[in-house]
DNA sequence: GACCCTCCATACACTAATGCATTGATGAAG
DNA sequence: CTTCATCAATGCATTAGTGTATGGAGGGTC
C-alpha cells in the first residue's frame, strides 16, 4: 500500500517537506472538506509522513489555521493590487474581464472558488474571519465602484451596480461550487451578469465620453 | 448547575420531550455551528437529557441528518405552495413581496437564512443534498420566471432576470447571515435589487397591459 | 393491580483525533 | 569528521464523541 518503506527516518529521496507543504495540502483539504473537516491526521496521510512532522512546522491545530488564513489574505491583496495595475481605458472590457476572473477561480477545479465559500462558512461563526471578509469584500467593491463610475459617471447608480454585481457573483459562486455544476451554467451565469449589469450601461455613454 | 435533580427518571414535570423537540434543538445548532458541528450530545446538553432519549427518538447521528433535511424540504414545498397560492395581479408587487420574503428568512435572527447556508455547505459535499438543493432552486425559479414574464411579456429577458434576481438574493444571503450584520444592510440590499431588477422593468409594461 | 408503551439514565466499549516528548535520520556548514 | 539545524517516526496520554445494551420510572389502559 506505498507505507513509509521502512522504519524511521526514511525520507532522503528528496521530498523533504516544507512549511508550504502543508499549507497546499490544508488549502486542498478545506476545498473539499470545509474547514470542520481539516485534520492533521488526514494532511498527514495524504502528504505520507506521521503528524510527528506536522508538530515541528505549526504549534497546533489553529496556528495551521491562522497561517493559512495569513496566506489567503495576503494573496488576495496581492490579487487585488494586480488587477488595479492591469486596468485599461476601457472600463466595461475591465469590468467583463473582471467578471471572467471572478467565475473561473481556482482553474477548471474552482479551487479558490470552493475554498472561499469554506472561509465565509468559518466567517458566520468567527469574528475575527469575518472581519477579514468584510476587509476584502471592501476592497473588491472599491475596484467595481471605480470601473462603474467611469461606466454611468453617476455616483449613486454606480455604487448601486457594483453591489449589485457582486451581489449576483457571489450568488454565482454558490451555484457553481456545487458538484456536478456544468461549464455552461457557469457561461450562462457569466452572460446574465455582463448583459443585464455591464453591457446595458454602456448605452448611457457611447464609446468614450 | 442545574443536573437533572436527580438520578434516575426524574423528568415527570411534563416536560417529556418529543422527537420534534430533537429536530428543533438540532436546528438551532445547525444554525448557529453548520453541520459539521451537529454533535448529539450537545443537543442532549441543551435539551437537559442523556443521550439515551436520542437513540431512543433516532436511529443515528445519519438518521437525525436525514429526518431533519426531509423536514426542511416539506417545509420549502409547503412554503412555496403558500406563496403561489397568494399571488395577486400585480407580478411587480409580488416580486417584491417574495423579495422581501426571502431576505427575512427567520425572522430577526435569520435563522432560515443561516440554516441554508449551512445546507448549502453540507451539498457541496453531498451529491444527495445538492441534488435536494437543484430542486428547491428550481421551483423557486419558476415562481420568478412567472412573474418576470408576467413584467416583460418576453421569455428570454424573463428567465435572464430571474437568474439575475435570484443569484442576488442568494449573494444578499451571504452578505446577511454574517455576524453583526445590520437590518440597514438588508435595507439597502432590498432596494439595490427591486430598483435595478424589478422597478426598472416595469416601465416597459406601464401598468396592466 | 398487572401490563405495556414511552421516554430517559447509566455504564461500557470503541473510534477518532489531538498534543507532546523523545528519539532518530539527513544533509549542510565548519 | 564533527556539529548543528531541520525534518520525521514512534509512542503515550488525553479528550471528545458515538453507538449499544440494559434497566428502569411514569403514566395510561383494561
Amino acid at each position: 500500500m506505498g507505507r513509509p518503506a521502512a522504519k524511521h527516518g526514511k525520507r532522503s529521496d528528496a521530498q523533504r517537506l516544507g512549511r508550504d507543504d502543508w499549507l497546499d495540502a490544508a488549502f486542498d483539504a478545506v476545498v473539499d472538506g470545509g474547514f470542520d473537516q481539516l485534520r492533521v491526521v488526514a494532511l498527514a496521510q495524504t502528504l505520507g509522513v506521521t503528524r510527528g512532522s506536522f508538530y515541528w512546522h505549526f504549534a497546533d491545530h489553529a496556528d495551521l489555521v491562522k497561517v493559512l488564513l495569513a496566506r489567503w489574505q495576503q494573496r488576495e491583496i496581492a490579487e487585488d493590487l494586480r488587477i488595479q495595475a492591469e486596468s485599461s481605458d476601457d472600463p466595461q472590457a475591465d469590468l467583463l474581464r473582471l467578471l471572467d476572473l471572478a467565475l473561473a477561480r481556482g482553474g477548471a477545479d474552482l479551487k479558490d472558488l470552493r475554498f472561499e465559500l469554506a472561509l465565509r462558512g468559518l466567517g458566520r461563526r468567527d469574528p475575527c474571519v469575518a472581519q477579514m471578509l468584510v476587509e476584502v469584500d471592501a476592497a473588491r467593491m472599491a475596484l467595481f465602484e471605480a470601473k462603474f463610475l467611469r461606466l454611468t459617471r453617476d455616483v449613486k447608480s454606480a455604487t448601486d451596480l457594483a453591489a449589485l454585481f457582486y451581489l449576483a457573483v457571489t450568488g454565482g459562486f454558490q451555484a457553481l461550487a456545487r458538484p456536478n455544476s456544468s461549464a455552461r451554467m457557469a457561461d450562462y451565469i457569466r452572460s446574465v451578469i455582463a448583459d443585464h449589469l455591464i453591457r446595458r450601461q454602456a448605452v448611457a455613454v457611447p464609446a468614450q465620453a
